[in-house]
DNA sequence: GTAATTAGTGTACTAATAACACTATATCAT
DNA sequence: ATGATATAGTGTTATTAGTACACTAATTAC
């Protein structure tokens, strides 16, 4: 067991959590009421409670500050530049996370937190700035070879909301034809007999996620 | 800060690092003398000393332990169950490294660290064949899409070192021309004047990683 | 019933990947 | 010296994947 000369720095969590709102990837921020960095935004987080591991203690705090549960959420980095915190060496064991739209967490959460476009993100404390370019930059890559993009959709589908989750996390354009093709091709999505009607146009079909999807070599 | 409802857990760092040798992918492993897993192998790893982020602590024991610095190393995961050290909640920040072949840890270290090829591991304390699992698909992946692999080669490497490194790390047999097409066309390697000779046939051609190698996109 | 809006579809060209075998140049043995 | 051995080095063809591009279909709103 380490004696005083080795240091064992205070651990928290912060969760990067994203959605996308209007073909924009956004990201959940909390306004601060205290210092360090008051008035400024910063992630959800925390610190671990007893018997928590990192991932338990991640979700209780999405749980609690944005009221959501059971979504997509993985480990990210963990960051611990010493003076990442000026009251001293606190290291912050990072995750990423996903929701569906439509979460009005200003409802739900007791610290009033927001979504806010990662294109024009406001003055953040700590290092928070830096966590959410290397979380967007693990979607980016991740939505390459892996099925993580549909933790942004809910159970039931259109293509065409796949695509805008492509287009909004790759911030560029893809074809329409080329894009449901590899879809196809891929075979990870299966039809229902469902259609989302209502909509002043021709009804698109409702798409799930099939089984065996984890891992597939996408794009 | 917390107070006592909160977990503060002890904070260590692992080290998986790999080398590659007789076209294996090894492991350097080191013999544990105490409890807990005493006769067990285990990856070199400490505590965090004072004034240390947990990339310079392993920094520190890879070079206390295995006798190496300036090597490839990355944070790869944090590993936080909490059963993973009988003696209480120890959460280990684990890190990636390469280094060229040739060198032989059991002069350098004080622990006798041994290479053991990823194929036939020993028994392995802690999680840590988890670790090393994890740092092998880690190397796996990013073979793919960056320059990782030349962290287990020389300065100066013939194009059938880097296909032996390729091989040895994906675990498959690669055409030679078509290895080579892919590596020409990348342009990222440098030929030198210089050939290895004094083997008993035509003597290599002796390559350098050029400047802009980082992300480009590989295999 | 006509305008507006988004859903849904195929083809041709280009680029990347995969399969495949021989010649070149050194050392070694005699 | 010369022939055997061992690895270095090199192109072409076939297949597969990626890219560019424009019109018809089905619904709602007026």
């Amino acid at each position: 067991m380490p004696d005083k000369s080795f240091l064992n720095p205070t651990l928290v969590v912060d969760i990067v959590l994203f959605t996308i709102e209007d073909g924009d990837l956004k990201v959940l921020l909390i306004n601060r009421d205290g210092d360090p960095f008051k008035g400024f935004e910063a992630l959800p987080g925390g610190y671990l409670l007893a018997g928590e591991t990192t991932k338990t203690a991640a979700e209780r705090v999405l749980k609690e500050k944005a009221g959501v549960s059971d979504i997509y959420i993985e480990q990210l980095y963990t960051f611990d530049e010493l003076n990442r915190d000026p009251r001293g060496p606190v290291f912050s064991v990072t995750y990423l996370a996903l929701v569906p739209p439509g979460l009005n967490p200003e409802e739900q959460g007791t610290q009033h937190p927001k979504w806010f476009s990662v294109k024009k993100l406001p003055k953040l404390g700590f290092d928070h700035k830096a966590i959410i370019d290397y979380a967007k930059e693990r979607l980016q890559g991740k939505i390459e070879y892996t099925t993580i993009a549909f933790g942004t959709l809910p159970k039931l589908f259109t293509l065409t909301q796949v695509q805008q989750v492509y287009e909004a996390i790759l911030e560029k354009e893809i074809d329409k034809r080329n894009f449901r093709k590899k879809i196809d091709q891929l075979g990870f999505l299966k039809e229902t007999k469902q259609t989302l009607s209502g909509m002043r146009q021709r009804p698109a079909k409702l798409y799930t996620l099939g089984a065996k999807s984890k891992t597939i070599k996408l794009f």
